[in-house]
Order: structure tokens, then sequence, then C-alpha cells
RNA sequence: CAGGAUGUAGCUCAGUCGGUUAGAGCGCUGGUUUGUGGUGCCGGAGGUCGUGGGUUCGAGCCCCAUCUUCCUGCCCA
């Protein structure tokens, strides 16, 4: 038999990891709570139909299909075979694992809407899978921890996503920056370099700015069609800078001849208006025009976070999309979400040593024995330590003291209480603290009420 | 999905020009004045050298394929 294996781009988690990831998962979870979220669920499995299509063609390639049970190939001819893999897959695939939580969350919309509070505001935790290459930060199997408000236009939801990811990122003491742009900014921007409708290659190329700059941008556009006129007036978009307000002033200038554009501008200036009223600095958000994600959904606003000192892609990101919906056949409603990247997010405090140490949920109290009739003898104790609410477990076998604490060591347990013929004798126990190495003589209740 | 690197004990890694029986540290396990773990001392187990082919008298080492992990790109969380 060979060696069992993990499908590439998955991971186990043991008990230190899930500590450190249930950490993270109740932080957020918490948060969203309190900003009036409530939690659903959707299967693991959509059909194709539900997901083809809406990450664009890119996204289409990476989604795990689900081979047809039974006899996929029974209705399968010559013709099939010779059309590609393409049209082959819709034939023998039907069902599909999820690519991201929005999507199953729009056909969860529009199939219950008449039954949901609207604006709904919703919370989802679950795995997501993609056929990604996996290398840093990237699996094929992770988690998304999203909240989306769907049924309202109002950019109180927007600010309010800003204030959930500073709450977040500051109790998991990750320091961050956050960005912030606007889709109809980048619309504004192609129609003001007299480029309209080319705004999705425009995007691309200078989301890319900081990583290639200035010239490979400019080099990568001119390639797609861009003409020179075209860029030339696209330079000002480069010295944009100083701090947020001052931006938006350039930026007023840049895109004066653009409605949309200028729509862009007025959304976010109402989004940091909100978030200052909230008394929130602005000291990790920044106003990024050359920030483009989600092209193919997001209508509005596009946020992204990263990770301050660690090497790694978006920890989190989100985005308004007006017309999720639509394409499932109920148009006009707006919806607002965000994403937090638990992977990423482990990934990066693990980096950072940000883990708080005593966080490991343990035995607080083990009972060491020397025999049956110790054995016998724990067995109450057992019972009242749990019934005080104290994390107890008693040595299952009879075997060696050195065994026994050799157990509580390697399980980080830090108090043994050892009972022999003495301890039965007198009901004075060996409570032991394994970490200084201390021993004294107690009865039980007293020991308990130490613990407790 | 494109390009590059990688794989030897549970882990981190040595292994010469292709040459006999593949090593170390850590970990694991047993013992060490029998009622005491984590620090000492002594012993032990554990490898089809990622997998499958090929070249050779002979392959951990050379060639081909395949898989894993990592890096870059694309895209993303």
């Amino acid at each position: 038999m060979s060696k069992p294996s993990l499908v590439r781009g998955t991971r186990d988690f043991g008990p230190d990891k899930m500590i450190r990831r249930n950490f993270i998962f109740n932080t957020i979870k918490s948060v969203f709570e309190l900003y009036g979220f409530q939690p659903i669920e959707t299967p693991a499995m959509e059909n194709l139909s539900t997901l083809m299509g809406k990450y664009g063609e890119e996204g289409d390639q990476l989604l795990f299909k689900i081979l047809n049970s039974g006899n996929f190939s029974e209705k399968l001819n010559q013709t099939d075979l010779e059309d590609g893999y393409k049209k082959l897959t819709s034939k023998i695939a039907e069902k599909g694992l999820k690519y991201d939580l929005t999507v199953p969350f729009a056909r969860y919309v529009v199939m219950n809407r008449s039954d949901l509070p609207m604006p709904f505001k919703r919370y989802q935790i679950q795995p997501v899978w993609r056929g990604d290459r996996p290398q840093k930060g990237r699996y094929r199997e992770f988690y998304q921890c999203d909240a989306d408000v769907v049924g309202t236009d109002s950019l109180l939801c927007e600010a309010e996503i800003v204030l959930m990811v500073h709450e977040v990122m500051t109790k998991l003491g990750i320091d961050f920056s956050l960005k912030i742009n606007n889709r109809k900014v980048l619309t504004g921007l192609s129609e003001a370099i007299g480029a309209a409708g080319q705004e999705s290659t425009l995007a691309v190329a200078i989301d890319k700015l900081d990583k290639i700059g200035k010239e490979k941008v400019l080099e990568e556009l001119a390639e797609k069609g861009f003409s020179a006129e075209a860029l030339s007036k696209l330079d000002p978009v480069f010295s944009i800078s100083g701090t947020n307000q001052e931006k938006f002033e350039q930026l007023e200038i840049l895109l004066e001849n653009s409605a949309t554009g200028k729509q862009g501008i007025t959304e976010l200036k109402q989004v940091w208006d909100y978030v200052a009223a909230f008394g929130v600095s602005e000291k990790n958000i920044e106003l990024d025009i050359t920030l483009a994600r989600g092209l193919s959904y997001y209508t509005g606003a596009i946020f992204e976070v990263k990770a301050l000192g660690v090497q790694i892609g978006s920890i989190t990101g989100g985005g308004r999309y007006d017309n999720l919906t639509g394409t499932f056949g109920v148009a006009g409603l707006s919806g607002v979400g965000i994403s937090f990247g638990v992977d990423r997010i482990y990934d990066v405090m693990e980096e950072l040593n940000l883990f708080p140490d005593n966080q490991s949920v343990t035995t607080q109290l083990l009972f060491c024995h020397f025999g049956k009739t110790e054995f016998d003898y724990a067995l109450p104790l057992l019972k009242l330590a749990r019934e005080k609410g104290v994390n107890a477990e008693l040595y299952p076998d009879i075997s060696k003291i050195k065994k026994q604490l050799d157990y509580a060591d390697r399980k980080k347990i830090t108090y043994v209480c050892i009972i022999g013929s003495e301890e039965m004798e007198t009901g004075k126990l060996t409570l032991k603290n394994m970490i200084s190495g201390e021993q004294e003589k107690l009865e039980i209740g007293e020991i308990l009420s130490k613990l407790g």
C-alpha cells in the first residue's frame, strides 16, 4: 500500500493550529455580530450553472468540477470527445465546489428573498475551493469569513466595513493598510483619457503600479492598444499623492469631465465622512485609485487589506456589487461585502508571532494514581472537579507515575493531583505545579477552589 | 495554467568521481537508588533515498516521465 498523502494545496489542522484558527474565527465572528450580521451556511457544492460565468474566464477554469455520479459517459458519443474539454465538461459534470461565498449568497438571497428582512445582513464562515497552483499564502482549500449587506445602497454599509476591518485587525494585533477605491473612479479614469470601455484593461495594468513601476505599466498599456495621447493624459494619475484629502482634490480635477467619475468621488468622500464620524483614525486607511479587484462584478467601492511587514497577498478584500442577483433573475438588489481570508491571516500572525501564549484550551488538572485502588478513589473526585467547572481528567491506565507525569507534561497540563496510599489515608492530596515543580498537600476542596 | 528550483529516518539536513553494510543532530522508545515529568547518563527501534521507467558489471548520485513542496508570472483570500 502507498503512503497516505494530502491533496495538493490542502492541509490538516492539528490541535495547536485549531486553537489558533478558532481564535481568529471567534474574533471575526464577534465583530460581525456586533455590527448586526446573522449567520448562514450554504452547501459545499453548487450547480455549475450557478457558478460558471461569475468570476470571469479565469474563474471558470479554477472551479473544481464534480464528475457526475454513476455512468457519466453513458450518453457520450465520438463527437463529444472531439469537441474539446470545455464542451465535454458540461456533459459529464453538472456540479462544482464553491469558489467563494458571495455568489452562493446571491443565489440564497434570490431563492429566499420573500422571507428575508431587507436590508439583509449575513455573515458566513466556510471553506471555498480553487483549482489554483499553490504557493505562499495560496491554497486550494481555504476559509473565507464574509459579511455582506444586500438591499440597500447606503454608504453607511461601506463605512461599517471599514470599521469592522479596523476592529478585527486591531483585535488580532495586525498592523494593516486598508486601501479603498471605487469602480466608478476607474470608469471615470478611462473616460477622462478617451479610452471609454477599456477600463478593465486599464485597471488591471494600473493595479500593478507599485509592483512593476510606471514604465512597465505604460508599456503594457501601449501593447494593449492604448494611444500615446491616452497615455499622456494618464500621466497625472502617477503623481497623485499626499494625504487622502489632497488626493481627493487632485482626483476631482482629473475627473472633472466624467459624471461617473465624479459620482465615484462623491461616494468615496461620503464613506470617509461616516468613518470619521465614528472617530476612527485615518492612519491605516488610504485612498488608492490604482486598486482594482473583482472587476467582473464590483460596481462601487473596492476594498483591499494588506498586512504590513509580511510578504503575502491581500488578507481581506471586498466591495459593492450592484447587480449580482441580476444574473439569477432579480434585478435591483445592491450588495456590499467583505471577505476575511483566515488562512492568510493565520500565516501573517504566525510569521509576526502575534498569537497569545495562554490561548490553549486544555486540561487544568490531571489525577495521577499508583494503582487500581487509587484509581477508584479518584473517580468521585474527578466528577466533583468537573462539577466545579475545572477541566479535569484521570489517567486511564494503571501505569508508572513517571509515564503519567510525562503525559501531563506533553499535554501542558499545569496541575497534577497525585494519589497514593498516604493521600487516601489522610485525605490530603498531593498537588503538583508542573511549571514550578512545587508540591503541596491539600484537601480536594482546597484544590478545586484554587483552580476554579 | 506558463517558467524555475526541490524531494535522503517522524523533523532539520550530511552523503566525495557512479563503487561494498546510507549517516548526524533533534524527536520517539526502554533502562538509569521501584512515589515524580521537563535538565544528566546508557541502550534501542526507525530508510524500497518521492514514485515509475531507463543507462550501467554496479545508481541516493546520470537520463526520461510523473507527483509533492517552494519561488516568479497571471489572478486572487
